[in-house]
DNA sequence: AGCACGCCGACT
DNA sequence: GTCGGCGTGCTC
């Protein structure tokens, strides 16, 4: 007899295990591994989807079965190294396999599964033949030898990338079979010749790629954002048949994941690139994941249960036997430790390459133009002379004109009538706005003093970018922000204004690069912010030219200093050391418990010992609840995650009904649940 | 979640 | 004796 051994798709810690079912005999023939299923749940009517795990012959179960009531699809969605992943992710993070399949398998998409069946069932055609091209130079700055090497050895490697630009040969043998049209130009727009400039790390991220792709294995690549992944699948498009590069992101459709996840599945080698989901993606041959710029916060997860990408990378890298590669400008300090502790090689560039940085603590002189007084006079005028040569990027930390606004009067914050939101200004122009509810503050008047004028404070990207338009009078002046990003400029004079990673790509790269605020990026109160605004100047600075003078204002110090010398490694290594000295993530692993003050102080008694000398709090938090935060090793993580999930399971399987004579007192009541999250950095910070 | 099982107090 | 309220525990 068949037995479904089964994963129920429910958020229910108490269920997170295999479910053995009787598969009956009308179903036996098409039932399969990594389909989706109801079956029956408790008691007969009550059905709950599942996941086809295994189908084997008998049960350890003893007692009577239940059979599968229905296949809901026979495409096999949740493919074995998919399943063994999630299972591995929820167990580090305490959390449930079934949370993680959500990320990792889109929902079904009927049509999608048609075109797929069909395409089966016409025979798999043999997949295209690989005319893969490895552009040299895309390697250029390491050894390309020991490279290759590396990914044959499947090594495990911290990359330092090239903080240059390269310009790429057009469609260098990457022919596409379906039609070299693809590159669709805009209705109405003039065709220009592609600008193919992309970041160094693009095109070695590219070449690895390639290699893997070409030894008949796929290669996943995670890029934090759409501005990264446009830059790598550019440099994929000259490397790698436009076949053979599957992207999964957050941009696209349903049934565009639904249909890329397919994909995944078939038997030609591909390389998968996309956002942190692309590491939960099908692939069973797999050679190579490499993540880039690991430290950038998109790739933690805001989803149970949390697990940042780069621990996914670990995990799977481990279980396939794939090759890993960290690659970045500036290295975290997660990246660091691992380095630090021999799991990861690093590679540094040969010949080593260092960019032209000038730091410098002193602000300009306070005559002439408000940002003027930004700019000290030295950079100022390497501006003004590289102007005339090309783009000039300047890097600023906030968006819009005026960030804050503040009474002229009596100079409290501006706040919205309507939910005390603060309001600030997007255009010069523009009514300000409130930044909560988006109300336009129309006939405000100030709560304090009744007073109906404002004055800007700070200087957002707009204003810096009119203020620097009146100072460079007949220079065009372009601004990228979050809301408004340009990917690329072109080789004109122009002023760039960008925040801190809008910064668009300009062919040749910048003629010199300002990069300003420095003071106030510096002043958030974070854990991270060193190693933050290290990768924001290094990822900007990687945007100059050959030798361009970048001007980093305001800062001075080992940060400055570890930027002037392009000596990264260096000061990331002191950054983590101090870390450890304080016992601070990195160095050591956190868990954050929230709930009920009872069951937080439970979850805590039943840490291991080394554990529960090392508890912060509990402090009360917002809702009523408490939260404590536990230190512990690394290699305490397993025992902690075991410990802290059966504490979960026991919260929500544990009496959900008041106790008696309380004023809900036999009323239903949510279940005293118990949150628990592993290495959340958020509660370093404010 | 949602439902059955079983253990004590009030009933025909 | 047995009806039913409510607490406890399980879900193949």
């Amino acid at each position: 007899m068949a037995v479904a051994r089964v994963l129920v798709d429910t958020p229910l810690p108490q269920l997170d295990r295999l479910f053995d079912y009787a598969v009956p005999a009308k179903l036996a023939a098409d039932i399969g591994p990594g389909m989706r299923v109801r079956v029956p749940l408790r008691t007969a009517g009550r059905m709950a989807d599942a996941f086809v795990v295994e189908v084997v012959d008998t049960s350890e179960h003893e007692g009577t079965l239940s059979e599968v009531d229905e296949i809901i699809s026979t495409v096999p969605v949740l493919a074995p190294e998919v399943w063994r992943l999630a299972r591995a992710v929820a167990d580090r993070a305490g959390g449930s396999a079934s949370d993680v399949l959500r990320l990792a398998v889109p929902t079904r998409q009927v049509r999608v599964e048609k075109q797929w069946l069909a395409a089966r069932a016409e025979g798999a055609s043999a997949p295209a033949p690989l005319p893969v091209v490895t552009a040299p130079e895309a390697v250029a700055g390491y050894r390309s030898t020991d490279l290759r090497a590396a990914l044959r050895a499947r090594a495990r490697l911290a990359l330092d990338a090239v903080p240059l630009l390269v310009e790429l040969s057009p469609a260098a043998g990457a022919e596409d079979p379906e039609g070299a049209g693809a590159r669709a130009t805009p209705p109405g727009d003039t065709p220009t010749p592609p600008n193919l400039w992309v970041g160094r790390w693009a095109a070695t991220l590219a070449t690895l790629a390639a290699m893997t792709v070409a030894e008949g294995e796929n290669a996943i690549l995670a890029v934090p954002d759409y501005r990264d992944q446009e830059q790598l699948v550019t440099a994929l498009e000259a490397v790698v048949p436009r076949a053979r590069i599957v992207r999964l992101d957050a941009k696209q459709s349903n049934p565009e994941r639904y249909r890329a996840m397919l994909r995944a599945r078939g038997d030609e080698a591909l390389v998968l690139v996309g956002n942190r989901s692309v590491l939960l993606a099908p692939s069973e041959r797999l050679g190579l994941i490499a993540v880039w710029d690991d430290g950038d916060p998109l790739y933690s997860e805001p989803l149970a249960p949390y697990v940042h990408a780069r621990d996914t990378a670990l995990l799977r890298a481990e279980q396939q036997n794939a090759a890993l590669v960290f690659a970045g400008h500036a290295r975290s300090t997660d990246v660091q430790r691992l380095v630090e502790i021999g799991w990861l090689i690093e590679v540094l560039p040969d010949p080593r390459y260092q960019p032209h940085v000038i730091p410098t603590m002193q602000q300009g002189s306070s005559e002439g133009f408000a940002a003027n007084a930004r700019i000290p006079s030295s950079a100022w005028a390497s501006a003004k002379a590289a102007v005339e040569f090309g783009p000039v990027l300047v890097q600023v930390a906030h968006p819009g004109y005026a960030p804050r606004l503040a009474c002229a009067e009596c100079g409290d914050v501006a706040r919205c009538l309507k939910c005390s939101g603060p309001l600030q200004k997007h255009d010069s122009g523009a009514v300000p706005a409130c930044a909560w509810c988006g109300a336009l503050a129309v006939g405000w008047h100030c709560q304090t003093c009744e007073n109906t004028t404002m004055r800007s404070i700070g200087t957002g990207a707009g204003r810096t970018a009119d203020e620097l338009g009146r100072a460079f009078p007949g220079v065009k002046v372009v601004v990228s922000d979050g809301s408004r990003q340009i990917t690329r400029v072109d080789d004109e004079p122009a002023i760039v204004v960008a925040t801190r990673g809008a910064e668009p790509v300009a062919p040749g790269g910048y003629r010199a690069i300002l990069l300003l605020d420095g003071e106030r990026m510096l002043a958030r109160e974070s854990l991270r912010v060193a190693e933050d605004c290290l990768r924001w100047w290094s990822d900007a600075i990687a945007l100059a030219a050959h030798r361009a003078p970048v001007h980093l204002v305001g800062v001075g110090g080992a940060l400055a200093s570890a930027l002037a010398t392009w000596t990264l490694p260096r000061f990331v290594s002191t950054e983590l050391a101090d870390r450890r000295h304080l016992r601070f993530p990195p160095a050591v692993r956190v868990a954050t418990l929230t709930g009920q003050t009872a069951v937080v102080e439970k979850a805590v008694d039943a840490l291991p010992e080394a554990a529960r000398h090392e508890v912060l709090g509990p402090v009360d938090v917002p809702g009523g609840t408490v939260r404590a935060i536990v230190r512990f090793d690394y290699a305490q993580g397993a025992d902690v995650a075991r410990l802290l999930r059966s504490q979960v399971i026991r919260a929500a399987t544990d009496r959900r009904r008041p106790p008696k004579g309380s004023r809900d007192d036999g009323r239903r009541v949510a279940p005293p649940t118990l949150r628990v999250r592993f290495d959340d950095v958020e509660p370093f910070s404010d």
